[in-house]
DNA sequence: ATTAAAACCATAAAATACCATAAAAAAACA
DNA sequence: TGTTTTTTTATGGTATTTTATGGTTTTAAT
């Protein structure tokens, strides 16, 4: 599978559908399911996109342990109960559920985030927010850090 | 076989009538059983649901195993006996059993909830109240879990 | 004959496929 | 290099299909 990388900004229509970057989708191109898997974030106010083949890597990992081992158990009753498999339509946009909106704090426009084997969707807003503080943070704890190499 | 992601809360009707979601139901697009098999669940007040060609796996691999290992011949035993195959009807509707209905203390409703290979069947109120207890779980045991490694 | 179960029919709402076009990116060419 | 042509992408609107749900009729069982 083909890395996501970079950062690409577009619009919700009034359907609620939104493309999703055509490169991200030709990350995707040799997968069985064409679409994504999106799900809430359980650390961040934003959506947490993967491919099908990497949920089904999890199932079967978990898979057949969880009856015993209380902590899978716990893992997999969040995950899967809150994914949501959304195909492409014909020209690559998908529609992302009200309730991930809301979580993601998402209304006219999405930004989606590379993050190698998986990506995020954010509010453009809230996502300069975070990153400025993820560099104040760094700083602090690494005052020689140079971050433009 | 397709995963069972995401949650649907579907209505039960006067004659215990409920449709499986499209979406599960799909998941079982190429199975020769075309319905489901749901049994109580040992962990939770809630139903179990599989395909028969789990089923199926699931005797294979205790086939094997149950002569030296008394947990897994009780399980096996427990599942069996307890398992309902449950056609469809030709609108994608099954109906629960009575017995199955109590255990999970389902009345007007109910909720479908993917479980990656297997789904359950909850109360609404009752899934909600044990969602909660297992995100506390988790942040207690691993308060910077990662989900998407 | 009475009851229970299965097959059949109907429909509003939701989801999905279809068609069209402007903007952007890539390719071809001078 | 700069300019033109071609292709791809993002976006908008409409039409069609699917789904969940309710009800009725027919068949089977007791």
């Amino acid at each position: 599978m083909g890395l996501f990388l970079s950062s690409y900004e577009n619009r919700l229509d009034t359907k609620g559908r939104i493309s999703v970057p055509a490169a991200f989708r030709s990350s995707l191109n040799n997968e069985n399911f064409a679409g994504v898997v999106l799900y809430r974030s359980f650390t961040h106010n934003c959506i947490e996109g993967v491919s099908m083949s990497r949920m089904e890597k999890i199932a079967n990992a978990t898979d057949d342990m969880n009856m015993f081992d209380s902590e899978l158990d716990d893992i997999s009753a969040l995950v899967f109960a809150d994914a949501r498999p959304l195909l492409f339509d014909v020209t690559g946009r998908i529609i992302i559920p009200n309730d991930l909106l809301k979580h993601a704090n998402i209304n006219g426009s999405a930004l989606f985030v590379g993050r190698g084997n998986s990506f995020q969707i954010w509010n453009p807003a809230d996502f300069e927010k975070t990153q400025t503080k993820s560099m104040d943070n760094l700083r602090k704890s690494r005052p020689n850090l140079k971050l433009n190499k």
